[in-house]
RNA sequence: GCCCGGGUGGUGGAACUGGUAGACACAAGGGACUUAAAAUCCCUCGGCGGAAACGCUGUGCGGGUUCAAGUCCCGCCUCGGGCACCA
């Protein structure tokens, strides 16, 4: 105890050792207590927490450490994701099991984290790919499943050739596979569905309920990504010999109906074998299909693609006019937005127009700018303003706004169509090919079909037995003892289902789970949910924005509408903070370009403290930072500067010596003025710890307090009233650090003679009027520019600081040869004169 | 093309609802202590002019509103991110 030099390794040890000794951080249901929920996202367990765990996880630290400190009943858990790709391909690489890996990198990395002194309930830890976890999201497979919100279809799915699985829309980053980043195929395959589209509306329409807590870009993201598009589906019936079959075609400009001089559809449109039959150039038009189709991905929807299209033969009827329309296909068109099918209106929409000039299809003006006329011949592009409808039989004279709804109802009316919403969002494809993840709990029977397992016989678990080939495919499908197994309805012999959930399943709905996350009879009780749901605070990086959040958000509806959630929960996530990236020398860090800095070396250089408060100081959480030596170099010199000064300063401290302990009357200027100074960084920290996290103007108020001891402290009496002032700045100063960098802070306030903790003190209050100043220093203008300042009495009124202002020789000197027109007085900030 | 963010010293970044631009740090330079180094402490630090007092100028560019603009309005430039032949 006699340590004069800060050594962060035995301080950090130290206190470490006790509250995890203490369990001290762990919580339970407190229905006297306010709750809050702080939530980081959890990892998935790679073996090694790099410099942006540590960001994401120091923030959600300083905000737990703060809530709980302001008497909140805190709830702040931490697991593991731990299903996934990378175990699988660490296990070929290295010849071991996934299993293996993924719990030794558990241990590995739960003790690094620990070394950083987060507060965490460790009580409630979780990992996804237990047993224990996954066979509640089986549960809630089956039961989506009963709630007709999973099915199974076959279409083309993006595959990625190296992961040797399907992935999601969300997953494929401009064609590349979000992991590996190859190439992604399309493939025609049987896949299991989550219904997000069922949501779309009310997953869009909510987001209005976190426009307070949400950053404005993640909501603009979710936004588009939804894409919703409010026009009308037509129906038309096909010419001649198909005239039993139709088309629907979605359109967002209803309005523009009777400007259609043909149709085009997507080359996969199912009916295209139908319509070219008998036509003398079907053999073109096939070739055409076959070209296009062949294309992938990335090149088909690239946008210099040239537009390419060809005629059909066969032609739609106009709902309203009864006309011919002739039918092409287009290279442009996307078989799986709306139906495949786009009306050709060239007169109001660019890309029709380019079509039609280029294969010479007629150009109909339907709607005209109001006052003017327009004639199709001289167009040179398409009209897509507003305007009055023309050539539209019944519609015209009509403004186009009213005739979008007018057309809709006609349509609807007469049966050939409706007003109708399209969404960008596709359902979840949940399928994996994969080894690493929870079994989907479906069997397929010969004689019963497709059949769900039984609730009592869950969890299906994931055979630990299998051998890891080093093709990367799933061992599931060859091993036998997992795929054979009895059928639940007929008791016959079946095959079970050897695809796996997607990760993205666990990662929807584990927050609910931390609540009561040792639950072996349900997923969790209610009286947990009631009380800990939703989570107040969630920090994560900004790449979830999408992925992981949308699914959250979504499970969370489905979960609630099951009755498993509480009925008025919408929202899982009520504030989110994105942080940064910890970037160095400009860039990502990352193997290959070497440049990583390795969060442990940092700690046993400079302690967990300085790491931690280097973090929060280099930048405010949601922008990028760059990791500078010798920023962590400064970090380290304060909390020595921090040490020194209590170590040195212990004999002024009075045992009462309590936050806000300093008396009003003190004596000497000085300490009237670190009195204040105390007050002030009190409401400072307080505003931007607690409501803005903005934690790099919270450590720099800190310094400022700090700064103000060192310069006072040689000109302080050592009589009882001003001791009692410096003992309260030092435990204001103290409490204010402890949230980020804990353990020199418990240390400290236990060398002052303090028995109890630290972390469970209330936080400091201020007083206004402690924070308020005798004298103001007001700024002098002339014409808005600065010329001087005055010392004044806080107090003084307007008329007194004009006159002073006035009476100032850099004002005189400014104003000789003018005029004063007026005076403006801003009390307590400036006064300025304007003079001409 | 549409939708979100940004642009402030050598650097990271401050500046709450318009009110003294550059807090707090880092780097740099100078000095003190030391046999020396480390550590620590003190001073300087947007640009131009000046010995100084002080003056001029300055928050991507151009306008505007205002007594007063980094902050508000209009028009641009530029960087980052999301969506995109979406019908």
């Amino acid at each position: 105890m006699t340590q004069v030099r800060y050594d962060p390794e035995i301080v950090e040890q130290k206190w470490q050792a006790r509250w995890q000794a203490g369990n001290d951080f762990a919580v339970s249901v407190d229905l006297d207590k306010k709750k809050c929920y702080v939530l980081e996202m959890f990892p998935y367990p790679s073996g090694n927490i790099h410099m942006g765990h540590v960001r994401n996880y120091s923030i959600g630290d300083v905000v737990a450490r703060c809530k709980r400190m302001q008497g909140f009943n805190v709830l702040h858990p931490m697991g593991w994701d731990a299903f996934g790709l990378p175990a699988e391909n660490a296990a070929i690489k290295n010849h071991t099991h996934p299993v293996k890996w993924t719990y030794a990198n558990i241990d590995a990395m739960r003790t690094q984290m620990q070394r950083l002194g987060y507060s965490y309930d460790w009580s409630r830890e979780i990992a996804t790919c237990r047993p224990e976890y996954y066979r509640w999201e089986q549960m809630f497979f089956l039961r989506l499943l009963q709630n007709d919100l999973v099915y199974r279809k076959k279409s083309p799915q993006n595959w990625c050739p190296s992961c040797h699985t399907v992935l999601a829309n969300e997953q494929v980053i401009d064609g590349f596979c979000w992991r590996c980043e190859s190439r992604v195929e399309q493939k025609d395959l049987v896949q299991w569905f989550l219904k997000i589209t069922a949501y779309g509306d009310e997953l869009l329409d909510d987001l209005s309920l976190l426009e307070n807590g949400w950053p404005a870009r993640v909501l603009a993201m979710q936004r588009n990504w939804i894409g919703k598009s409010i026009g009308a589906t037509v129906m038309f019936g096909l010419a001649e010999e198909h005239a039993d079959a139709g088309i629907d075609v979605f359109t967002t400009r209803p309005d523009t109906l009777f400007g259609v001089t043909f149709m085009t559809l997507a080359p996969e449109h199912p009916l295209v074998e139908r319509l070219i039959t008998g036509y003398e150039k079907a053999d073109e038009v096939r070739a055409f299909v076959k070209r296009i189709r062949n294309m992938d991905r990335i090149n088909r929807q690239s946008d210099t693609l040239e537009k390419e299209g060809i005629f059909t033969g066969a032609y739609a009827v106009h709902p309203f006019t009864g006309e011919r329309v002739p039918l092409w296909l287009g290279n442009f068109v996307i078989a799986d937005y709306g139906s495949g099918a786009v009306m050709g209106v060239p007169a109001h929409d660019q890309r029709d127009f380019d079509f039609a000039r280029k294969y010479n299809l007629p150009v109909r003006v339907v709607i005209c700018p109001e006052g003017k006329s327009l004639e199709a011949d001289g167009m040179d592009e398409a009209f897509t303003g507003e305007g009055i409808m023309v050539n539209s039989g019944p519609f015209n004279g009509l403004r186009n706004e009213e005739g979008k709804k007018a057309v809709a109802d006609a349509l609807a009316a007469g049966g050939r169509g409706s007003a109708s919403t399209q969404f960008r969002l596709k359902d979840w494809n949940i399928s994996r090919q994969r080894y690493w993840g929870a079994p989907i709990p479906v069997v397929y029977c010969d004689r019963c079909g497709v059949v769900p397992e039984k609730e009592e016989n869950l969890p299906v678990l994931l055979p630990l037995d299998a051998k890891i080939g080093d093709d990367g495919r799933s061992p599931l499908t060859e091993l036998s003892s997992f795929v054979g197994c009895d059928c639940p309805r007929c008791g016959g012999r079946a095959r079970r289902e050897t695809d796996t959930m997607d990760t993205f399943v666990e990662s929807s709905w584990y927050f609910a789970r931390y609540t009561d996350a040792r639950n072996a009879s349900a997923p969790f009780s209610q009286d947990a949910l009631e009380y800990w749901l939703p989570v107040d605070q969630y920090i994560g990086g900004v790449e979830h924005a999408i992925l992981h959040l949308l699914y959250s958000r979504f499970f969370t509806r489905v979960l609630r509408n099951m009755g498993f959630f509480p009925k008025d929960l919408s929202e899982p996530f009520t504030n989110l903070l994105t942080q940064g990236m910890v970037l160095k020398d400009g860039a990502k860090m990352s193997k290959s370009k070497g440049n990583v800095v390795d969060p442990t070396e940092m700690i046993n250089k400079y302690g967990a403290d300085a790491v931690r408060l280097f973090c929060l100081f280099a930048a405010p959480p949601e922008r990028d930072f760059d990791w500078s030596d010798a920023g962590i170099e400064g970090a380290f010199r304060f909390l020595g500067r921090v040490w020194r000064l209590f170590v040195e300063e212990k004999a002024r401290f009075l045992p009462l010596g309590a936050c806000g302990a300093g008396d009003a009357d003190v004596q000497s200027e000085q300490a009237a003025e670190l009195r204040r100074k105390e007050h002030l960084t009190v409401k400072k920290v307080s505003e931007d710890m607690g409501g803005r996290f903005q934690f790099n103007t919270a450590i720099a108020a800190v310094m400022e307090l700090v700064n103000a001891m060192y310069l006072v402290r040689e000109r302080l009496g050592m009589d009882e009233a001003d001791r009692r002032v410096f003992s309260s700045a030092m435990a204001t100063a103290l409490t204010l650090l402890s949230p980020i960098a804990p353990h020199i802070c418990e240390e400290l306030w236990e060398r002052l003679g303090h028995s109890v903790p630290l972390f469970n003190q209330p936080w400091p209050d201020w007083d206004q009027s402690a924070a308020a100043s005798k004298m103001l220093t007001i700024a002098l203008q002339v014409n808005g520019k600065l010329r001087g300042s005055l010392e004044i009495q806080a107090e003084a009124d307007k008329a007194a600081l004009e006159q002073a202002a006035l009476a100032d020789p850099a004002v005189k000197r400014h104003t000789e040869h003018l005029t004063i027109h007026r005076v403006i007085v801003v009390p307590g900030k400036l006064v300025n004169i304007v003079a001409g």
